[in-house]
DNA sequence: ATGAAAGCGCTAACAC
DNA sequence: GTGTTAGCGCTTTCAT
């Protein structure tokens, strides 16, 4: 029964179930952690009053004292294609351990990214799981050091009080670049992003795998970079201008979908043909560039697979492991018409 | 300083403020929640020490008395092309009001939302925005009775517990369809979900705004529906049945983008021409119809609009509104080569 | 194996 | 205008 009339009966608290049960409170939260020391009659009688009373703890009062059984995962960027297979992976790998997701949009931005940390860590999350964070490796290990976080999306192999978990950004650049010196192409450009910006971007990588292929070809001096504006998902003359020079390549690499999908779209409108007259690669494999009518070439980063490795990363460093892991998944080129 | 070594400083608590301010620890709290009747001298004071010692409450803490300044949001699916338009208009105006928005991916499935949404509940969020859930209007009014809840994607306008907050889908597929049947076509066939789903979802008010269309073109008997299996994003055969069939319409209007986009690619893969033997328009303006390769027609929903006003919605009822809110959103139409 | 009781870091009466 | 203090709902020693 409640106080009055129409009001919803107020919510159960773990005292309520311990008298309801018979037993103490501490009897019941030891239930509840599913802790040492407690008799199969005892748990037997919490677990009915809990279900009786459809009781479940608050969260918040957790915080105060032990774990909340929830983790902050940190995006860079709604639109991103590459997160949603990631965080499949992780609700599953977390689902089992019974671990709950909760997650802010940083909208590529450091300072955003700061504050929605911030706030995951007033929530008293148990960890962190970044995705593609632009925050400085810095401030990163700052975070780091105040509870257990891995980074997706990141490559600081160095990094010593978190995990990092990646595809192997550099060697899939390079299977995509060679992929198009196969073809006979010599002159192949890359679409990239900004220089000054962090160093462990996984763009940075893609470019080392690009400088690697092309100098071991013996094509060092044909290396040439396009660089976009930072402005997500937000086409800025780059490509054009890559489009109409006298230099067009035969043959670009983009970093990321991103940049190819709009490139193999603006190539074409200009009846330019792919891939005779322009061949290129992209990266993530995202729906896009699957469909009939893009049919572009681009390397599967296995987001499901990260994403699980990731979280239960996460766990074994929530459950106390401290030595760091960094671990590089083998990306696969999936060939399609653009090639 | 800290106990020992490198282990890093405990946190600052209100306690550690108050005691550097030297004030109590409830003029900290009312400088925080800047409640009425504190001095400028005072909060002064406390706001220099908060800086100093880089304080910041826990809301695990909060959340036990008063306001976690947090809501919580719930997304059908990462994939849906219309969340971050609406994502971006919710963190903008809960930004303003310094709010954070937390998310939960419920992977479009009932359990997992209901279980997502507890873990809001206990973490003792503020409110509760939730786009396209597929809860039954009965759940969504029970959660409601507990807290401040908005709905977007789901069309309920005689909810009394919750507002909601939509783009007018009726209007928008009846707009849709009349393009359609401006171009002479008779047999405009609509591309849907299943029958037996929640009547508030979308897409059925999408397929009464298409009877609309047809009926007031005297067209009442060539209404016909193909209709998807539920699984997300997943191509299920309904769309080769329809460009294989001997029935095949000139014309059709597809519930989302996502089966639009299928439709236009496995028309070009079978050699038909679109828009001349099959005219299509689409529902959300993705990204991907507005390609050049792709042209599809579609219809905006104007999502960035959606969350603003969801989340200002939400903030208004955080702050103890109780009468509900049903705002119906006019979409527009945007013509590409498809139709 | 079980329970009593002391907090965790806040907020909100209430007293001064 | 400012301070004292009793909780909020848990977890966790420490007794028993």
């Amino acid at each position: 029964m409640s106080k009055s009339g129409t009001t919803t009966p107020a919510r159960a608290t773990i005292r309520t179930v311990a008298a309801d049960a018979g037993v103490s409170v501490a009897a019941v939260s030891k239930v509840l952690r599913n802790a040492y020391g407690v008799s199969d009659g005892l748990r037997d009688k919490v677990q009915k009053s809990i279900e009786k009373l459809d009781y479940r703890p608050s969260t918040a009062a957790r915080g105060m004292r032990g774990r909340t059984y929830t983790v902050g995962v940190l995006l860079v960027e709604l639109r991103n294609p590459f997160l949603p297979s990631v965080i499949d992976g992780v609700q599953r790998t977390l689902g089992k351990a019974n671990y709950k997701a909760l997650m802010g949009v940083g909208e590529a931005r450091a300072k955003i990214e700061q504050s929605l940390i911030d706030s995951m860590v007033d929530m008293r999350m148990d960890g962190l799981l970044l995705v593609a964070p632009r925050l400085s490796g810095d401030r990163l290990a700052r975070h780091a050091q105040r509870l257990p976080m891995v980074v997706i999306g990141h490559h600081e192999p160095t990094a010593a009080l978190f995990d990092t978990v990646n595809s192997d950004d550099r060697r899939g650049a390079r299977i995509a670049v060679e992929a198009l010196l196969t073809r006979g192409h010599k002159d192949v450009h890359m679409i990239s992003m900004p220089e000054e910006n962090a160093a462990q971007n996984v763009y940075r990588e893609r470019e080392y795998g690009y400088r690697d292929a092309m100098v071991a070809a013996g094509l060092a001096d044909r290396i040439r970079f396009w660089r976009q504006k930072e402005r997500f998902a937000q086409p800025d003359g780059t490509i054009d201008a890559l489009l109409e020079s006298p230099d067009r390549p035969p043959a670009v690499f983009c970093w990321s979908d991103i940049a190819a999908v709009e490139l193999i779209n603006k190539a074409a409108a200009r009846g330019i043909n792919v891939p005779e007259d322009l061949a290129i690669i992209g990266y993530d494999d995202t729906p896009t560039a699957a469909l009939p009518l893009i049919g572009l070439s681009s390397m599967d980063q296995h987001g499901t697979q990260i994403g699980e490795l990731a979280a239960a990363a996460l766990l074994s460093r929530i459950e106390g492991r401290t030595v760091p892991e960094h671990r590089l998944i083998e990306p696969g080129l999936i060939l399609r018409r653009s090639t």
